[in-house]
DNA sequence: CGAAAATTTGACATGACTCAACTGGAGTGG
DNA sequence: CCACTCCAGTTGAGTCATGTCAAATTTTCG
C-alpha cells in the first residue's frame, strides 16, 4: 500500500557526502528504490519475518527493538531523517528476524529489496563502497555506545545521550529513551529529578 | 622491528569465504600487507596515537580497551585467529585514538597501512566489497552483544558469553572476561559459584 | 471529550560494587 | 628442590545502584 513513483533526491544527496553517483548510478537508484508513506505505529518489520528491505528514511523516526520472554521491549536503535534502518542479520542470512521495526512518527521512506541491492552491488561497485562506509559509521557509533554501557552509570549514559542526541531527546518520550539506555522508566524519572536538583545548587 | 616478507596465505584463504581474489588481487594483497611477530603484552595501538594500520590476526589473541579517568580498563573487543582488529574511528578520522590494542598471547599478524588500504579500495573494488562484508558481520555481532547488555543480567550475559565463545572462555583469565562483560572480577567469581551451585542440585 | 500512554513518587527488594583479607597456582632465581 | 613473588581467583561484610510494584497525576492523541 501507498507505494509511489520514487523521488530519490534525498538519497542521492546523502550518497554525495561519500562518493557521488554518476548519471547511470542515479538512474539505477531511482529504478530500485521504492517510496512508501508510513503511519505512526506502523511496522516495517516484525519478529518472525525475513527482513527483505534495506530502508532509507527521508522523514520521520523509527525504533528497532527486541521483545524478551518477560514481554519487555528493548530498543536497539533509533533512526531518523537521512539514516538507514534494517535488521542486517536477517537481511543477509535470509533467516527470520528476532526484531521489530516500528514508526514512532509518520514517515516517508525509500526501500530497496534484498535481491535488488545485491544486484546494485554487483553491477555498480560504487554502491559497495557507499554501503561499506554507511556500515562503518554505524559500527563506530555502536562501539561508543557499547563502551558507555560497560563503563558508565545509568546517569552518565543518560547525560551522554542528551549531549549526543539532543534532537531525539526532545522528540521521544522518556519511556523509549529508558528502554534504549537499558533502564526502567521509573529509574529514568528519578535520574531526571536528581539532575535538576544538582543544577539548582549553584 | 620483526617485519618480514609477507606470507598472506591465511588472509587470502579468509577472503575466499566471501569473494575470492583473482591473481592480480592476490599479488596486490601480498604487496601491501606486512607480516609482524608480536610478543605477549606488546601494544599495537596506544591511546593518543592515530591508528594507522588495519590488522589481520594470523595467530594469537588481542584485546582492545579504553581506560577511564578512574584508571579502570574496559574491554571493547577480543580478536583472535582469522579476525580483524583496528580502531575504525581513529583509522578513518585520522584523529588520536582513545583506545589500546594489546596482545594477550604471542601473535603473528598482517598489517596494511591506511593509505595503502584506501589505494586497494580504489584500484580493486573487490576489496571494497570484502571489507563491507567484514564490517557488516562485526556490526551484527556487536548488535547482539548490545542487546544482551540492555536486556540481561550479568549472569545471563556470562552464560551467553560461554556459549558463544567457549574457546575464549578457556584461553582468557576471568578478569578479562569480567571487564568485557562490564562487571567486576569479584562479582564474576560469585556468578561462577552460583552457577556451579545450580548444576549440582540435579 | 475520552482513552491510552507517559510521568512521577514512595516503599521495598535485589543486583552489583567496594574493600580488605585470604588462598592457591605459575614462574623465577638461588 | 625450595623459597619467594606475583597474579588470578575466592570470600564475606557492608554499601550503593537500580529494579519492582502499586498508586496518583498529567499529557497526548484519536
Amino acid at each position: 500500500m501507498a507505494d509511489q513513483p520514487s523521488q530519490p533526491e534525498p538519497l542521492i544527496a546523502y550518497f554525495r557526502q561519500y562518493f557521488p553517483l554518476n548519471a547511470v548510478e542515479k538512474s539505477e537508484a531511482g529504478k530500485f528504490f521504492t517510496e512508501r508513506t508510513i503511519r505512526r505505529r506502523q511496522f516495517i518489520l516484525q519478529e518472525g519475518d525475513v527482513c527483505n528491505h534495506f530502508t532509507f528514511i527521508v522523514s520521520g523516526c523509527f525504533k528497532m527493538y527486541a521483545v524478551t520472554e518477560d514481554a519487555k521491549e528493548h530498543i536497539l536503535q533509533f533512526s531518523t531523517e537521512n539514516e538507514w534502518i534494517s535488521d542486517l542479520n536477517s537481511f543477509y542470512s535470509r533467516e527470520p528476524s528476532k526484531l521489530f521495526i516500528e514508526a514512532l512518527e509518520p514517515a516517508l521512506i525509500l526501500q530497496i529489496k534484498h535481491q535488488d541491492l545485491l544486484h546494485l552491488f554487483t553491477s555498480h561497485h560504487k554502491f559497495d563502497r557507499n554501503f561499506r562506509i554507511v556500515v562503518e559509521r554505524a559500527y563506530i557509533q555502536l562501539q561508543e555506545r557499547m563502551l558507555a554501557n560497560i563503563s558508565s552509570s545509568a546517569e552518565q549514559r543518560y547525560e551522554q545521550f542528551l549531549k549526543n542526541n539532543p534532537e531525539l531527546a526532545r522528540r521521544l518520550p522518556g519511556t523509549q529513551i529508558a528502554s534504549y539506555l537499558g533502564i526502567t522508566p521509573e529509574f529514568l524519572s528519578k535520574i531526571r529529578k536528581s539532575i535538576v536538583g544538582k543544577s539548582h545548587k549553584s
